[in-house]
DNA sequence: TTAATAGTGTCTCTAAGACATTATTCC
DNA sequence: GGAATAATGTCTTAGAGACACTATTAA
């Protein structure tokens, strides 16, 4: 669990290549806020770059062959290794101020990188970034540092370090935006095992929401929603009465997922 | 009403300077979907470029000084002449294929402008729109065209022309927004006189929602959020009992509009 | 039997939705 | 008085929210 790798999906030639190359869109990048579920935990997926005392959420440029979508998407097979993660659209941030830092400069750039880009490069302007939030099982997830990152980790969402630009920011409205659209739309099929029981899918509410949620109500309500199948074996945990388990009915999470659903927790 | 005409925002020379100055960040654009409120009817300003048979919604560059919102708000003024109007970020599209169309490509560019622009600028690159939208009482609207377009026009939202690239979604998709928007936040300050009356406002719902409402279930709900003030004056609309007039409780809506409400209609 | 957790039913109260009559104005 | 539009009250019903007891398991 928790494992950390440097893997060959990075190549120092391949970043390297990104500043000069002609492959990328100038001037904006898609920053992905990876959010990771497990037992009662909502932590996000953050790097340190080598030499910066700040984290950052991991993100990337855009390829002139690819959309923002499968640009995001791409950012979280890196970093995850999984791929058909659930990710969402939320916001665009771009104002002059988002990527000016002390720590950032022309000079420093070249230091850390030894790399000569000229001050008056395009990355040195602002870019704008679209954010994306996704959705991931964080015990399953074998995490990618790239040639450049001293670290990457898992950060609970009430502990975050300091943070680079405007990333505090991205992460709290990613987490705005995830809280919206977990009263619209089906949440879990990518945080919880395949078949699971009651308390697990109702922890994974009140870890999202960050509040309890009376356990009645919240099983009147989900069941209500239909995407639920209740199945007949039930999961031993211990010295206790054992819980049903459940699976979602794919279908009907599917279509609520496309044409949303209302639920008042 | 509904007048039209070039003005000196605009220069030819200025329009020329944007596809070679520094001024501007590359592969980014904003996209400004301008809903105009008149009488019962909702419409929607676009252009057409001259030399193109097809419509486009308001749109520019971002200049590296400024933002993202200031780009979408100067769009706006420039068009309407008008500030300080409301407008709200909704999605940004970037694909690829959006920016196709048989109608643009580097020669018919040249030949309609007479720049000499190579096929491997990065205007033929695509760029990602971040799309906001807009919303204005058109009949106050004196609207502006650019010195490359042949067209500037209010359309109605129920009879598109055809449009460019992906704009029809784009405007389908500001609609979906603002539909959204409007069961969550007050709406009506910059679409209605200062003193309006139940029915205009009940009107004004109905158009945006595109449904008709029951006008005391609508009256009762509306009134219970508190962002009305009711006068002791009414309105002479001829021979039919006299509406009472209204205000807008302008503390009580901007509370609404930073804190966010919730009315089901 | 005890300790821990799972599972579930009922009551109250708010508010959404459906619905029709009276009031005002001017001709 | 008639024609047009404004204004408003009540009933029903669905569901949100508050609340507590019984069932099961294994030590």
């Amino acid at each position: 669990m928790n494992k950390q790798s440097t893997n060959s999906l990075f190549s120092l030639d391949y970043e390297k290549s990104i500043f000069n190359s002609e492959e990328f869109l100038k001037n904006v990048a898609v920053d992905n806020v990876i959010f990771g579920y497990h037992e009662k935990e909502l932590k996000v997926l953050l790097l340190r770059p080598g030499g910066y005392s700040k984290w950052t959420v991991t993100g990337g440029y855009v390829k002139k062959t690819e959309s923002i979508d499968e640009a995001a998407a791409r950012v979280a097979i890196t970093r995850t290794g999984l791929s058909n993660l659930f990710f969402q659209q939320f916001r665009s941030f771009g104002t002059p101020e988002r990527v000016k830092d002390p720590e950032l400069t022309p000079e420093l750039f070249t230091e850390r990188t030894g790399l000569q880009i000229s001050a008056s490069h395009w990355i040195f302007d602002y870019y704008v970034s679209v954010a994306f939030y996704t959705l991931t099982e964080f015990s399953l997830v074998t995490v990618n540092k790239g040639p450049y990152d001293e670290e990457i980790a898992w950060k609970a969402i009430d502990q975050l370090p300091d943070l680079m630009f405007d990333h505090k920011e991205i992460i709290s409205e990613a987490l705005k935006a995830l809280r919206i659209h977990i009263y619209h739309y089906p949440v879990g099929y990518e945080l919880l095992p395949e078949k699971f029981t009651l308390p697990e899918i109702h922890n994974l509410y009140e870890t999202i929401l960050g509040k309890s949620l009376d356990s009645r109500n919240f099983t009147r309500k989900l069941m209500a929603t239909g995407i639920l199948k209740k199945l007949s074996e039930t999961r031993s945990i211990g010295a206790h009465r054992s819980p049903f388990l459940y699976k979602f009915d794919k279908k009907k999470y599917d279509a609520a997922l496309k044409n949303g659903m209302f639920v008042a927790f």
